[in-house]
RNA sequence: GGCCCCUUCGUCUAGUGGCCUAGGACACCGGCUUUUCAUGCCGGCAACACGGGUUCGAGUCCCGUAGGGGUCACCA
């Protein structure tokens, strides 16, 4: 096995955006596939019916994209109009007979059986068992139920659904990360490998998907340990390979707690500001993939010196499953934040143009509808932005038209009104001199507004704050000759004016 | 509760018996730069969960305790 190249997947359900945990598992597995020169392969695992929310794949695919983590085969793979692999097709719900043909395989060959309990029965046997305080293990019926049996329960209108037989032998799961994990016979039950609906369960397709697709590295979180021993039981019934398995430790929030979807709506109930949790949610947030990808992959994972802040391409180069770590990591939003700003700062200019035009449009801002030139002077006048909401929280103002601007009354207060008005006063001496300004440029504001300070014994800052809160209605913009300039003479001298009036109405 | 996994600064981690007076990053604290915000620069605080072993020597190996996590579905 260790001849073959190495090919990997990342098997998501189509259940919605793309979790964080859930990118984490795909860049991992991305990233051994790169290391090795293998092959990284999408499924889709998408046979519980009643759990499939529309549209999630195109969300997948596009958050997937947008981290940039391509994949050789699985849906839409390659160029336009790909065939995407040749061992698809990559969506579990298309491959319902080979699911069916493996269980009968198994049933022929005495490695499963029907069973006839109805979820209710089993909820029941479950809660008795739970009653009497004792470990519930599915009993397996002695006899099985005969052919007759079980098409006797099904013209009744009972389902069955199809159990695969334990050895009763310990199995001993070999991880890459953990090392040897061995579970005990008596803790392995017979599960359902069919379901009643005739569709396979996780295990089944999944054992058997990793087979046929010729997967020789699972990578997944570490919720899947305690599947794995049912999962190798099936392989050798199966006469399938055991693949190389490792578990990963699984993301946190920082209080202990899942970072689960529902950590959104808690927060708006309770009026917050919701955290990121998917995938989309970050990118909707103005943060760049670079940044959040470097990030995640050092949740459980170091590159074994001092260095952090690494590209992709260094990070597949240096990856290695020997130096993931074992323990659960707490997803630090500070940090992520200080990266965010780093790589903001370090991108090629074109690149960082592109990604803010991305969240300009993400979220449907105004602004989306500048022209590139402009885009790319306001990012360069914020320089220093943690992530592109601070970009246009600083400068969106400067795009708005004159009655949209909202002043804030602790800046008007503390700005403006204060010590008798004085604010007011500077913007009144300082409107005649800014009218007379021929050539609006940032050289020439600034000259003009140096001029006026000296001669008034201003500092900046007296000059600088008002005019800002004039403009903006806030205390926060780009330095200030640069947002005369980027306002432009006309709306900084209508705004000024509009200041003024709203002043002396007090 | 049974079974399984894990345990170095608040957080992510380096560390694979002596190089550790335990390193880095984020956060935090203090200072500097500064026309606002944010950057940037300098400095500081801060950890081997506990208890036994093994060893000349343990953060590094073993056992136990405590704590945390995962899992016990006709979901994946």
């Amino acid at each position: 096995m260790d001849t073959q190249v190495c090919r990997v997947r990342f098997a998501p359900s189509p259940t919605g955006y793309l979790h964080i945990g859930g990118a984490r598992t795909a860049l991992f597995n991305w990233l051994l596939a790169r290391k090795m020169g293998g092959v990284f392969v999408l499924r889709i695992e998408d046979t519980d019916r009643s759990r499939h929310v529309a549209d999630s794949l195109a969300k997948i695919l596009a958050d997937m994209r947008w981290l940039g983590l391509d994949w050789d085969e699985g849906p839409e793979a390659g160029a336009a109009g790909g065939t995407g692999g040749s061992f698809g097709p990559y969506a579990q719900s298309e491959r319902l007979a080979i699911y069916q043909e493996h269980v009968a395989r198994l049933i022929e060959a005495g490695h499963a059986y029907h069973a006839l309990e109805t979820p209710e029965e089993l909820t029941a046997m479950r809660d008795a068992a739970r009653q009497q305080k004792i470990d519930f293990r599915y009993p397996r019926p002695d006899p099985l139920p005969t052919t007759a049996e079980v098409q006797a329960a099904r013209d009744a209108g009972r389902s069955a659904v199809v159990r695969f037989k334990m050895p009763g032998e310990d199995i001993t799961v070999v991880d890459d990360i953990l090392g040897e994990v061995t579970l005990a016979a008596d803790q392995l039950e017979d599960f359902v490998i069919q379901k009643g609906d005739g569709w396979p369960t996780y295990h089944l397709a999944c054992v058997a998907d990793d087979a046929l697709m010729e997967i020789t590295h699972v990578l997944r979180g570490q919720e899947h340990l305690m599947n794995t021993p049912k999962h190798i039981a099936l392989q050798r019934a199966l006469g399938f390979d055991t693949p190389h398995y490792a578990h990963l430790p699984i993301i946190f929030n920082m209080n202990g707690s899942k970072m689960s979807k529902r950590d959104k709506e808690k927060a708006l109930k309770r009026g917050e500001v919701p955290p990121e949790i998917d995938v989309h949610d970050f990118r909707a947030a103005g943060y760049l993939p670079e940044a959040l990808l470097n990030f995640i992959s050092l949740l459980g994972w170091s590159t074994g010196d001092d260095e952090e802040q690494i590209t992709l391409q260094e990070t597949a180069d240096r990856f290695a499953l020997k130096a993931i770590g074992k323990g659960n990591a707490k997803f630090d939003r500070d940090k992520l934040i200080s990266f965010n700003t780093d790589w903001s700062a370090r991108v090629e200019p074109v690149r960082l143009l592109a990604g803010f035009v991305d969240y300009l449009r993400v979220n449907d801002l105004p602004m989306a509808s500048l022209a590139e030139p402009m885009l790319q002077r306001v990012l360069q006048l914020c320089q220093g932005f943690r992530t592109f909401a601070d970009v246009v929280a600083k400068v969106g103002f400067a795009f708005a038209d004159d009655a949209d601007i909202v002043y804030q009354e602790k800046a008007v207060r503390k700005v403006l009104e204060k010590n008798d008005g004085a604010g007011y006063g500077v913007l009144r001496a300082l409107l005649p001199r800014l009218e007379s300004i021929e050539s609006w440029t940032a050289d020439a504001i600034e000259s003009e507004l140096k001029a006026f300070c000296d001669a008034g014994g201003l500092k900046l800052g007296n000059v600088a704050q008002p005019l800002r809160v004039a403009l903006s209605g806030g205390t926060v913009s780009p330095a200030i000759y640069d947002t005369l300039d980027l306002v432009g003479r006309e709306r900084t001298l209508s705004r000024i004016k509009q200041t003024m009036m709203q002043g002396s109405e007090q």
